[in-house]
DNA sequence: TGATAAAGTATACAGTTGCAGACATAAGGG
DNA sequence: CCCTTATGTCTGCAACTGTATACTTTATCA
């Protein structure tokens, strides 16, 4: 580890991780075409080129913090999955976590915010498809698996765009023990794959 | 009212109506930031000026397409809300409707595309809560009928944003018929607010 | 203590964007 | 018929974007 008690002299690593924070605040807040990469820099303390200089582009820095946030604990721990409650432990920590600023959600805030960008999504679409549906997916069992995995993933992203984003009343202030006891259900449901009562009557 | 039923070559009604089709079309594709005024003006046979001319700015013609999309039929209409099989219903219709061009959906792919902007999303929300919202959380009963309203809306934006803005495969390219099975129970729950089988166990 | 490369900055450029003012065109009334 | 006025366009501007080139500053090592 290098030395660095002083503000900041002048240390590589630490300001790569610098704008690295800075970057996925900012896309977190104003998505991909909202945050500039001026912006970026100033919230690391340098110059726009230096972005531009560690990352190669302002594409590249998205594709960086997208991965690194991915790399983050998630909800979806290997350890999580095993659980045979996994619904109500995937709804009370999309509940509780969303609160906090730090987020391993954030992710999908960054996501949200830039999925209007045509290429964003695209670089998004590949770090869920390879990161969280992969884990998801492969640790369900069923026909479906694989929508069902995407089923949860658009139910926390779209609870963490009504809840955060939009703050619609209803869920920004409800509370948190309500949710939970209705997002469990609904999670476990496509979790299992089987409710139990199905609705419409296959061939 | 004015009598003037062919196309005139200059028809100030029908210019005004082109430039909120078009912008309709442009926000929901790209959202607030990313639909310019020249390409609204542009798909409307017009120059841009006269999108300004017309509306004043970019925002008062954005609040104005909001209000006429919300005005517009939804999926939440009365007679659906009748329907004893409403999960299937709005299962069907959210996976059908998706893919049409003029849907009633578009409204939702507005807010998603624009809910980075802290202004649309302020518009959004007022329109969410004071059209979808109340009148989906009145037709429901039970104890959290606006929570389970709200997140009725929260998996049908969420839905949305993975299957049409992030275009995540495994629903993109999913059969529509394996969709609406999965997600009509879900739905279902929300509107009923008893699963049938609890999966966590109250007071 | 210098030399040298790394770390960071300044300037500039080509492309947008939303929007304003001056100009052109066509419709309708006297 | 011309003249007024609504309807629409052309040009341009100031601010912004991402990023390439050239420059300056600092750390490190012989």
């Amino acid at each position: 580890m290098q030395t660095n008690p002083p503000p900041r002299r002048r240390n590589a690593a630490a300001t790569r991780e610098a704008i690295l924070a800075s970057a996925r605040r900012a896309f977190a807040q104003a998505g991909y075409d909202g945050a500039g990469v001026r912006e970026i820099a100033a919230g690391a303390g340098v110059t726009a080129m230096l972005v531009n200089r560690y990352f190669g582009s302002k594409e590249q820095l998205f594709a960086e913090v997208l991965a690194a946030t991915a790399a983050s604990p998630t909800i979806l721990t290997r350890e999580n999955l095993k659980s045979p409650r996994l619904g109500e432990t995937i709804a009370a920590m999309l509940v509780d976590i969303t609160k906090t600023a730090d987020t391993p959600l954030e992710g999908f805030l960054i996501m949200m915010n830039s999925a209007s960008s045509k290429r964003a999504a695209e670089i998004g679409r590949e770090q869920i498809e390879e990161g969280h549906q992969k884990l998801l997916s492969s640790a369900l069992s069923g026909e479906l698996a694989p929508q069902r995995a995407a089923l949860v993933l658009s139910l926390v992203a779209g609870f963490q765009v009504m809840r955060q984003m939009i703050g619609l009343s209803a869920l920004a202030e409800a509370d948190p023990a309500d949710l939970v006891k209705i997002l469990a259900p609904l999670f476990q449901q496509l979790v299992d794959g089987e409710p139990g009562s199905p609705v419409s009557s296959p061939d």
